[in-house]
DNA sequence: CAAGCGTCCTGGTGGC
DNA sequence: TGCCACCAGGACGCTT
């Protein structure tokens, strides 16, 4: 599923193909994802230039004059560079044609993604409220500390929401807090400076090590599917309830908060 | 303002 | 083997 180092490394893989050309139509199959798909997509989009592919939390933006399209990939949703005489598959809901004989084809089976737009010089309220990125010189852990004072919510809560910082979904999160020796039960507002330091480079170490390896896929983006999944077996925590700790062996425990599955150590992890 | 929870959708899984 | 209930996931938006 794509989190923020799968939207960064589409982004990269995106960039060359579609950067300085033209969209020259666009075929909506459906006329709704998650919400209805804007009708600038059809009515404006075509004929302008992609000036930019730019990736803002798990948002793709492509920048034209006339304004960008606003895209997410939501949990299952792939973006791919295909020759314009591919076959449609399932779930392949819309093409953007480009003038370079090849469609940017967006495909999304559970539809929880968007595509959107964002008149120029205006921010779409969905990215208006949207906290740092964590790879950006406004995140570390004295900002985390700050923010946090008086939380009561869980500290996993804290970190997934995405006022406070974006990106950081339920995979990274577990594994952040297990790097980090910090229990997600905890309540936000009682994680000391250090600790908050210690997440925030957790964080920051965790999401640059998936991009990097992210871009070992792609080279074979425009291929048909079929990317290996670069972090199943390097993952501490997550998906591994029942399993001895890596750390101490002893097993991970396993519980909901918030609505999310969340497995730690209760050793490790205070 | 903060927190908690329902909701959207569909493929995959596990149980019977 | 087939069927079905259930779960996963991000994030909006409503309620408390």
């Amino acid at each position: 599923m794509p989190e923020l180092p799968e939207v960064e490394t589409t982004r990269r893989g995106l960039a060359p193909h579609v950067e300085g050309h033209i969209v020259t139509a666009a075929t909506l199959r459906r006329p709704d994802l998650r919400w209805p798909i804007a009708e600038e997509i059809q009515r404006v989009l075509p004929g302008q230039r992609i000036d930019a592919v730019r990736r803002r939390a798990k948002y793709l933006l492509l920048d034209t004059q006339a304004g960008s399209a606003l895209l997410h990939l939501g949990m299952s949703g792939s973006l791919r560079v295909v020759p314009a005489d591919t076959l449609v598959r399932a779930h392949d809901h819309v093409d953007l044609v480009l003038d370079t004989g090849r469609l940017l084809r967006f495909n999304d089976p559970r539809r929880f993604g968007c595509l959107l737009w964002q008149p120029p010089g205006e921010v779409h309220e969905l990215l208006a409220g949207l906290g740092p990125e964590p790879l950006s010189d406004e995140f570390d852990g004295d900002y985390l500390y700050r923010l946090s004072r008086g939380r009561s919510a869980p500290v996993k809560t804290f970190l997934m929401d995405q006022r406070v910082v974006v990106g950081v979904g339920n995979i990274y999160v577990a594994e952040a807090l297990f790097e980090a020796g910090v229990s997600p039960l905890r309540a936000a507002g009682k994680v000391s400076r250090e600790r908050y330091v210690a997440l925030a480079e957790a964080i920051c170490r965790i999401l640059g090590h998936a991009i990097t390896r992210g871009g070992t896929t792609l080279r074979d983006f425009i291929s048909p599917d079929g990317s290996p999944g670069y972090f199943e077996q390097e993952l501490s925590a997550y998906g591994r309830g029942g399993e001895p700790c890596p750390r101490c062996g002893r097993p991970l425990r396993q519980a909901a908060i918030g609505q999310r599955t969340t497995v730690w150590c209760g050793h490790c992890q205070r």
